[in-house]
DNA sequence: GCCAACGTTGGC
DNA sequence: GCCAACGTTGGC
């Protein structure tokens, strides 16, 4: 899952423990988190828009897809005007915090690992901000941060 | 249902 | 700040 440090980083979940990941809009993010997310499922947490950007650490889905009401507000920036409150067009989920990398493991890291060549995140143009990820690049990132850490 | 125009994402 | 990628919108 892809959010802008700015906005919302790793380390603001490890300060709140948890948070309702809202504000997605995008019909591929949100069919990932309604059909696919699963409590206990992690989550690798990417830092977006960032210098560089990367994976910032691990969270893992608390709470399954549920409404997510910000779409209604029209206070809110992910307001959409168009959704229907008797059939809600937007979800989040609940993630909660897991660890932090003690460095972050930089986009050029994974597009630079032949093991990660087909991972969603390292194509050009990959811009979506929900991606599912195979368990053995799963597994590799965990790899790749836990050797930072002994380094 | 096609597709041009437009808006957004996000790396660089 | 630029721009490639790509999703959405709306005219037809």
């Amino acid at each position: 899952m892809k959010s802008e440090p700015e906005v919302y980083s790793i380390q603001d979940l490890e300060r709140g423990g948890r948070e309702g990941w809202e504000g997605v809009r995008n019909y591929q993010a949100r069919n990932l988190m309604r059909d696919e997310m699963r409590v206990g499922d992690l989550v690798l947490f990417y830092h977006s828009n960032a210098k560089p950007p990367g994976v910032a650490g691990v969270s893992r889905i608390c709470r399954e897809a549920y409404t997510d009401d910000t779409q209604f507000d029209p206070e809110s920036p992910y307001y959409d005007a168009r959704a229907d409150p008797k059939n809600p067009r937007w979800v989040r989920v609940d993630v909660e915090y897991v660890e932090t990398f003690e460095d972050l493991v930089s986009l050029p890291t994974l597009k630079a690992d032949p093991d990660l060549a087909d991972m969603l995140v390292t194509q050009r143009g990959s811009r979506l901000s929900v991606q599912p990820v195979a368990k053995h690049h799963f597994r590799h990132v965990l790899g790749l941060a836990k050797a930072k850490t002994r380094a």
